[in-house]
DNA sequence: TACTTACTTATAATTATTATAAAATAAAAA
DNA sequence: TTTTTATTTTATAATAATTATAAGTAAGTA
């Protein structure tokens, strides 16, 4: 995720407002590292904030997500989690509880190519599928 | 995706029954490369098996996704997608439309580690996060 | 064939996310 | 500084995906 003051540019470049909920939202999620969902997030900043509504939220969120600053990630929980950590990393996806985690592994490739398939490339990740080490006892049940 | 015997096999170690309704999902979802939601499986299932229901859909589903056997897919429009192909290949994801592509491009390892920081390894794939073709003109608007 | 247990169905409930329209406000213009 | 205007926010309502429940059904087994 980009800094406050590139995403103030980012905002003003298009003509948009650098509102006090944007900057809120903004400064709680960078450097935060524990995939929160909308709700999460929402209830955490309500406490500075009472009369923020989720749709400000949301709205925020989906803009970061389409500067490609946050990530989305469905852990298959029922919500949508929001990674502001988009440098190339390894994730951990439990098959049986959803879980996400990140990895400490060095990911396979360091940098994306510009373009693929005539797409722009702004951000990529490795994700590797199984079961976490809570899970794995479960595992032995139902892999057979 | 393992073939119908291998998942008949599965079920039946675990004391499960192989029905109807578990051959037909496991019948259509073979070599499909669409990545369809439940919802289109549905339309699709109905025909053949009007009485179906979206339950038992939902249930097969997660039990194939945490046998490894297809993986979710958010591509952020609102409903999970399914994917029955599950060897390592190069997903394109569009930070605009929220398309998700599989990509003609070889991923860069064919092969995962059996442990990852205490995860049992099932399987993985790389993403690409961008602007899709169709998405790069708007992405000209908003990405200044 | 009959029994047991797992599965399926129909229905209802839940919950995440988005749409809408009025009110508020940041930033530019006067 | 005041005014203006377009953007944003808020509160509310609507939508739609997924899951829970409980009664009925059928697969596998003896």
């Amino acid at each position: 995720m980009r800094t406050i003051e590139e995403l103030t540019e980012q905002v003003r470049n298009n003509g948009g407002k650098v509102t006090a909920q944007r900057l809120l939202i903004w400064q709680t999620l960078y450097n935060n590292r524990t995939h929160p969902t909308a709700e999460e997030l929402y209830q955490k900043l309500k406490q500075g904030s009472p009369t923020l509504s989720l749709t400000t939220l949301y709205n925020t969120l989906n803009e970061l997500a389409s500067w490609g600053d946050i990530r989305r990630i469905d852990n298959g929980d029922g919500s949508i989690h929001y990674d502001p950590f988009v440098e190339p990393h390894v994730e951990l996806v439990c098959l049986i509880c959803h879980k996400v985690v990140d990895s400490q592994s060095k990911p396979a490739l360091l940098s994306a190519p510009e373009e693929m398939d005539g797409f722009k490339i702004i951000s990529h990740s490795e994700q590797y599928y199984g079961y976490c080490p809570v899970c794995r006892d479960t595992f032995n049940q139902i892999k057979k």
